[in-house]
DNA sequence: CAGTGGATCGTCT
DNA sequence: GACGATCCACTGG
């Protein structure tokens, strides 16, 4: 059988941050601990917009320690502490200076019949529902570790999906962004159709 | 069901 | 020293 394909880094170093959110859904991210594979079908997204988006950590073209992940360039990897708990997996789009980023907020399980055939061996099922993004990195084991990394070079990979059910995208307002005015009015969170996240 | 509040710590002021 | 791109337990109806 045909067997997925590494997403390209020129996917992610293109200029429209919302399309490449909405084009993330139904690609396949796998993560690498060393010891065991585990992996997902991304089934919910949102696009943060950088500089002129009041939601981006990196509004106004901010700069600390935390947000420099931003400004890397796309396919990098950003990930964050929420509320000293969660751990948020973010990936980084636009060239290098451009603070763009996708927040991964949703996946669902993919069997290992679905990946590259040398991942079999390692292949580390999860249990339960990754309906959100705290949830979702805990079932990868996702951790700050893992900020600034570059996808696919090791630790964290993202596939074509090869799956054949191509499910309606469905957009929305992003999640928890009250605080960014008008712009959390802004259709930037894409999710399957028949998926169910957390809120509506 | 809906609504509320506590957990817990890196980051920024 | 305050707070958050969240989650879950617990309340009350």
């Amino acid at each position: 059988m045909t067997e997925p394909v590494l997403v390209d880094q020129s996917f992610f170093l293109r200029d429209d941050v919302v399309a490449i959110a909405r084009e993330l859904i139904g690609k396949i991210i796998l993560v690498d601990d060393q010891k065991t594979f585990k992996a997902g079908i991304i089934a919910e997204t949102e696009a943060y917009a950088g500089e002129t988006d009041r939601a981006s950590h990196a509004y106004g073209g901010r700069r600390t320690n935390r947000t420099e992940t931003l400004y890397l360039s796309g396919g990098h990897v950003y990930v964050y502490l929420c509320y000293g708990i969660h751990h948020l997996l973010n990936i980084v789009t636009n060239q290098a200076g451009i603070p763009h980023a996708v927040l991964i907020r949703g996946i669902v399980p993919v069997g290992k019949e679905h990946l590259p055939s040398y991942f079999a061996t390692r292949f580390a099922k999860w249990e339960g529902l990754a309906n959100g993004p705290g949830k979702l990195s805990s079932k990868l084991g996702i951790t700050l570790k893992h900020n600034g990394m570059m996808l696919n070079e090791n630790m964290i990979q993202i596939y074509n999906s090869i799956l054949k059910t191509s499910q309606e995208v469905v957009s929305s307002t992003r999640v928890g962004v009250d605080y960014a005015g008008e712009d959390a009015k802004l259709p930037y969170r894409f999710y399957l159709k028949h998926y169910k996240p957390t809120k509506w």
